[in-house]
DNA sequence: AAAGAAGATGTTATAACATAACAAGTCAGG
DNA sequence: CCTGACTTGTTATGTTATAACATCTTCTTT
């Protein structure tokens, strides 16, 4: 019991079970397959509320019997992420589980560098507001967006 | 002559000396060393206005008779990043020269995903306001903030 | 049930990105 | 000139990520 997130204390094991919960439930409605290195990648970074690496990720899956090579872990990953059950951390080159799960969202993160907690939080607040309710003290901020430029927009030019 | 700079053309040459000549200005000002292989990396990045990774970096180098081994390039960029002559693009794992050198800043970037382009934008205004008046379709949107998270403020707990 | 297609996993190899540690050179100030 | 701070060069290694192909499972169609 205990735990972590969005920087407070809450009731640990319910939380991984829930998040299990709603990806079976998403699966189930979506055609998608949560197979036991999936499902297994899942729980790994739900019980965590902290990023995992790749090779963090890999090296569990072996003691579970699993593959341990890279790409079993990047596989299981990419599903993950691209389903909206984690998110990449691009600036940690690493993965968290979804908080929201269920929401669409393009989400934000609040990154402690001292301990490497990992808050996620909606967008549609400003992020000052929101990381000063959790007592959160941002020192930098990172925005990428990615998409199309006004050229490749075009169809020819 | 000619190129890309948030999007638009504009002449490329002066551009590149502008920002080499804001460079040279910061340096004195700051007590800061822009060296030869500071320099000439500034000059590469500011001559593409585009990401450019270590590695690139690292090549172009080695043919202007600087070493051509990865920390020469990674400390250059180090230092122009410190010095906020270049930003580091997270989700390219790549550099591109500042945009709006003197201005102190958090950057926003706008990365077209097929052509590799790169604007920086002030973070002043809504992103999505910038984004549509620059002729730029956003697709995904990365928001990560470090900081100290409640818990590592305080001093003792 | 058999055949076939699609998808998932395992495996090997390699590519791409980044830093540690130390040696040697440069340069300003005493 | 010498010293101390800083910069650069060099070797080695660590870390993150993907390409390519073989095998196995699962679902569908017949």
């Amino acid at each position: 019991m205990g735990g972590r997130h969005g920087f407070g204390r809450h009731d640990h094991d319910a939380c991984v079970a829930d998040a299990m919960a709603a990806a079976e439930r998403a699966c189930a409605a979506r055609g998608l397959r949560l197979t036991p290195v999936r499902r297994r990648v899942l729980e790994l970074l739900s019980a965590e509320h902290a990023a995992l690496g790749a090779y963090d990720v890999m090296a569990r899956l072996g003691r579970d019997g699993f593959g341990s090579t890279p790409p079993v872990a990047y596989r299981a990953l990419s599903f993950l992420v691209e389903a909206g059950f984690a998110h990449r951390i691009e600036r940690l080159n690493a993965f968290v589980a979804c908080a929201l799960p269920g929401a669409a969202h393009d989400p934000a993160f609040l990154i402690c560098r001292a301990c490497g907690a990992v808050a996620e939080t909606p967008t549609d607040a400003p992020l000052g507001a929101t990381a000063e309710a959790a007592g959160f003290a941002i020192e930098q901020v990172v925005v990428e967006a990615e998409g199309l430029c006004p050229d490749c927009r075009a169809p020819a030019s």
